[in-house]
This record gives structure tokens, C-alpha cells and sequence, in this order.
DNA sequence: CGGGATCCGTTACGATACTG
DNA sequence: CAGTATCGTAACGGATCCCG
């Protein structure tokens, strides 16, 4: 094996470096902040990464101890963040908050699922839910689901359905970010580009005000 | 010149990458916070960079906006961060904070000089100073000078002496970077590693006090 | 001497093909 | 599905050279 490129320099950043400066390394994390992940669903989701290097990625972030293994449903592997690599959320969150004021490049391919997002939606909610709140919720965001949770403050929020959430809200994935980058007017959003599938008025208010506080708190 | 490298994602994280993501692009910008730096101080400072790299990652920050040149003391050539380069800030405090929980490696280099620390001590000073508090002071580190401002809240940390500042303070470097990764208890780096060299015990004791609230912030 | 540009060997990345 | 192997290309690292 190759022996690692680093910068060996005696300050804090350049440690960081050596551990997420990686190309895709960053990228990785961020879409592992949804949830354990399997190998595939990684590179669908990671639109442009050569399947050797995400091999490789994957080695070396376990090495440094900031992803494991773990067994899935089926018999089958999943990654995971170890508490390490959970740490890595404000420091992604500022990322997505520098980059947001920047405009997106013409020639774009999307990303080929949303776990993308996550991260920056859960480190909102952080950030701007009191410690005693709670909220349960469905978000289908182009016909990806995410299930968000507040507990007691503490949020999570992860890929995959919850069919037992009280609220369910729909929404599309463009108006999604150019509202949290502060592109869109978070009111123009809710009432342009958000539908209530499922869930009483008042569920619903309520969890929409929690969304507009994590955007209004992004900024 | 070669067409740059991007991940070209639809996602805010990916275009922060796509700006700061190139290898010593960090790095560079960590140095510039400490005030404009001409060619030499950043090379000198960034052990390990070479020459060639210097000179394309400036052009390409230039390009992109975070960095411009500027007209220095006998016609020499500046680099300065511009406002959208200012805005990293936030982003390289995270770097930092998140680098400070990985233990430094054994087979390390200095950097050649220590505008490098300068982001942080003031990211961390802006969270922790009110509004209304003033400040100033010299510090040294290891024979390196420092101005530290706060002015109405309003922080600047600037590479270089400040003869006038009404209190000197000189350290160590490592034994700060100790105290601000929570290595060592901000107590003992104030009995032990720091010495007044100038200033009333009043000043000297106020402006510690700003010190110290700034390393728990750090945490 | 500071501020680069040029050259070149080595490493990392990107794309695709292949295997258990 | 979860990787490994291969290979052409681009980026990095180190040194040297050039120019005002």
C-alpha cells in the first residue's frame, strides 16, 4: 500500500487535512450523515467517483477510525460514522454555508440520491431547536424519503421512509437548497414548493415552523 | 492551462470543494487571515509547498475571487484576503477545532512561521468577547508578534509588532496550540508558559480574562 | 533577492474492465 | 453486489532557472 500523502505540519487545520482533505474524502462523510450506507448506494450517490477510490476512501477512513463496518438486514455490510466521524457535522455544515455562496456550475450532474442533504438539514434543526422540543416527521424531497426526529432537542435525521411519522411533507430538491443557501424566501417556498401529504393542520404548522427556524438560523 | 478539476455537484458542500478544496488552497488562506502576506512569508510559512503550487493556487484564488493583490509598503506585491476569502473564517475554525481531537504525528515540521495560528485565536475570540468589550495587546510566540484588537467587539489579529498596545504578553507556541486543542488547562498555560512583559497588572489581568473566555469557548 | 516560470520524476485520480 | 486490477492522464513535489 501507498504510504499516505501529509502535510505533517504542527497545527490543528492541517491535521484536519490529513484526515478529510482527501479528495471525495469530505464527500463521503457528508452522505454517511444520513445513515449507514452500503457500498452502492455510496456510489450511486456520489456521481462521478470511481469505484476503486471509493474503496480506497473507505479503507483509510476506517484506519483513521472515523468510519466501521456494521452487518445490515440482510446479511449484507453497511458503513457507518463512529463517533469521530459524526464530528465531522459543524465542520461540514460550515462547508455547505461558504458554498452556498457560490453559484451552481452550468455543466452539473446531479448527485444520484439525496443523502446529500442531510447534513446541513440536521445541523440547522441543531442549531436552532430548543432543548425541549419534539417534532416527528416525513420529508419526501423528489420522491426520496427522510425521517427527522426531535427528541428532548436532541435531532436526527435519516434516510429512509417512516410511514408512522404524524406529518408527512412533499417537496422538490432545487427549491430545497436554494432556500437553505437564502436563494429562495423561505415563505415562498412553503407556500410554492411545499405540499402536506399527510398530517393534521396543526402538526403540520407546527413542523413547518420548525423547518423555518432551521432556515432563517442558517444564515 | 489545464481545465480544473471539479466535482461539478449539485450540492453546496461539493461547490466549497470545488473552491478550497485543492490540496494547500486551505492552508494558504489559513495564512492570508493573519493579514497580507507577500510571496516569501507565505512559502516560508507553508513548509513544504512548492514553489510552482504557490503560484497556481494564487491565481486560481485570485480567479475565483477570495484572494487580490494589493500594493505594500516599497512597492512590493501583496496578497490579501478579499471579503469572500474573509468568509472562511468560520470554516477554518471548525477545520481547526475538528483537527485538534487527532494527536499531532511524531514525524512533524514547523511551520516557518506562525501566521498559521492567527485564525483561530480570533474566530475564537469574536464567539467569546461581548459586544461592548475593547481590548489590545501585543502577544509573542516564540519571538513572533501578534496584534490583538477588539474594538466595540469588533476582533482583529494581525501578524506583526505593536509597540504601542498597553500590555505585551509572550508564550510559547506549543504550549498554546496545547491549551487551545484543551491539551492543557488554560490555568496551567497561564501560570506556567506566559509571562508579562509589559503592561499594568490591571491591563495584563483584564486582557487574560479575554483570553482564557476565549480557549473554553474553543471547546 | 523576491517573484515567479519550467522541467521532470512520482503519486494520485478517473474510467473501465474484471472477479468472487 | 462489493470490491480489485489495469492503465492513461492529471496533479503534486522538488529542483532549477529566469527576469526585474
Amino acid at each position: 500500500m501507498p504510504k499516505k500523502r501529509s502535510y505533517r505540519l504542527l497545527c490543528p487545520i492541517a491535521r484536519a487535512l490529513d484526515k478529510v482533505g482527501d479528495r471525495w474524502t469530505l464527500l463521503i462523510l457528508r452522505d454517511l450523515h444520513a445513515g449507514p450506507a452500503r457500498y452502492m448506494e455510496l456510489q450511486t450517490g456520489l456521481t462521478g467517483l470511481a469505484s476503486n477510490l471509493l474503496a480506497s476512501r473507505l479503507n483509510q477512513l476506517q484506519e483513521d477510525g472515523l468510519v466501521r463496518q456494521t452487518d445490515g438486514p440482510h446479511g449484507t455490510q453497511l458503513y457507518a460514522l463512529t463517533p469521530e466521524g459524526e464530528a465531522t457535522a459543524p465542520l461540514l455544515f460550515e462547508l455547505g454555508n461558504y458554498g452556498s455562496r457560490f453559484a451552481p456550475p452550468e455543466d452539473l450532474r446531479r448527485p444520484g440520491n439525496l443523502r446529500t442533504i442531510v447534513v446541513n438539514l440536521k445541523e440547522s434543526l441543531r442549531r436552532s431547536v430548543d432543548a425541549n422540543s419534539n417534532a416527528r416527521a416525513e420529508l419526501v424531497v423528489d420522491e426520496e424519503f427522510f425521517a427527522v426526529r426531535v427528541d428532548e432537542g436532541r435531532v436526527t435525521v435519516r434516510y429512509g421512509a417512516d410511514p408512522e411519522a404524524p406529518v408527512s411533507l412533499s417537496m422538490g430538491y432545487e427549491a430545497l437548497i436554494d432556500t437553505v443557501d437564502g436563494r429562495m424566501p423561505s415563505d415562498e417556498f412553503a407556500s410554492e414548493h411545499l405540499e402536506a401529504t399527510r398530517g393534521t393542520a396543526e402538526d403540520v404548522g407546527s413542523f413547518l415552523g420548525l423547518l423555518a427556524g432551521a432556515f432563517a438560523g442558517a444564515r
